[in-house]
RNA sequence: CGCGGGGUGGAGCAGCACGGCAGCUCGCAGGGCUCAUAACCCUGAGGUCAUUGGUUCAAAUCCAAUCCCCGCAA
């Protein structure tokens, strides 16, 4: 079975493995373009590509996937297509273009969380469990049927970073049993209930900025789901790591704490959160007790959010 | 040549525009004190001020070059 794999992250390279490792012949890659690092000027290569390079895999970065790729495509006669985390829209004319079809690896259990970040919205709205769709890829937004779907649990520790990396072994256990029983599944096709599904909006830079009039457990949730969330005090930007409720209570976005012994507490609208770990501007994340040390914070300021 | 911040005992920082004893909050070690605390009090150890060169009677501080870390933007 001749398969390519569409891919960019280390999701995609999780699957990409699984694949491998069960000896699946992976005839190409086809990943996003390389990105150029602003502050140095290097360019770097996604996970997928640097794993082909190392592994004699050809891989591809279409300027224009729809344009500029059927052709190349076409011509390794391939089986299947797998897509995962690949970032591109990809036509029907690259679609039609395996004979047994082209199917996705989808961090969520569809319908909910249709999308580009369904790890982290899901996190963010306190799910408690989510999990890997195997489902047809198609033109609509994560629209297609489902042929396998394995849930895992979200617990109160864990974070984007522990999600991601349980639902990247998870997804590439799926592919694999999916193309193992391939026949089977593909007859038990499941089409989506549209009227349950929801979307998972791509982040943007608001997502990021914590608000102290929303609740604790809502920003500890924004915090894990993130883990580069942020809030501004005497004009200098400062993300938050970790985060956890705590019982005290105030004015929401007053300091209620801010030394070395206890640490950094802030108040929201409930209640209020304690700092774990905190990175400023220009520095290192570092724990939230160590920074209180320099005393650059004032108890009983107000955190706007501007 | 995209914009910007930073490197100072183990941790986090101040000091630098104007050169002149290495400072603060913690941690650590020893001692004291309290029914108790984010406890408190006393004492102590611990520094190549990122590196290299320059200016100077004198450099953490001024000049030049280099290395490393990070934020924004993309």
């Amino acid at each position: 079975m001749k398969i390519v794999l569409f891919g960019t992250n280390e999701f995609s390279l999780s699957v990409l493995k699984g694949l491998i490792d069960n000896h699946f012949e992976v005839v190409a890659c086809v990943t996003q373009p390389d990105k150029v690092n602003g502050r140095n000027g290097k360019i770097s290569f996604s996970p997928i590509k640097n794993f082909c390079l190392d592994n004699g895999i050809p891989v591809y970065q279409f300027k224009n996937l729809n344009l500029e790729g059927e052709a190349v495509l076409k011509a390794y006669n391939p089986d299947i297509f797998i897509t995962a985390s690949f970032g591109q829209i990809i036509k029907q004319n690259i679609l039609n273009i395996p004979k047994l079809g082209t199917y996705n690896v989808h961090a969520s259990l569809l319908p909910k969380y249709r999308g580009a970040a369904p790890i982290q919205r899901a996190i963010m709205n306190g799910e408690k469990y989510t999990g890997i769709t195997i489902m047809q890829t198609e033109l609509g937004l994560d629209a297609g049927d489902m042929f396998l779907k394995k849930q895992i649990e979200i617990l109160d520790d864990d974070t984007f970073s522990s999600v991601f990396n349980k639902l990247s072994t998870l997804g590439a256990e799926c592919i694999v049993e999916f193309l193992n029983n391939f026949d089977t599944l593909k007859s038990k096709g499941e089409k989506q209930n549209d009227s349950l599904s929801t979307y998972a909006k791509m982040l943007t830079d608001n997502d990021y900025l914590i608000n102290f009039n929303n609740t604790s457990i809502n920003i500890f949730n924004q915090v894990r789901a993130l883990e580069n969330c942020y809030f501004i005090y005497n004009a200098k930007r400062y993300k938050v790591k970790a985060c956890k409720p705590n019982i005290m209570h105030g004015k929401a976005g007053e300091i209620l704490a801010c030394n070395g012994k206890i640490g950094l507490i802030i108040s929201t609208a409930d209640t209020s959160i304690e700092i774990i770990t905190i990175h400023p501007e220009g520095k290192q994340p570092m724990p939230a007790k160590a920074f209180m040390n320099a005393n650059k914070f004032r108890q009983g300021d107000i955190i706007e959010n501007s």
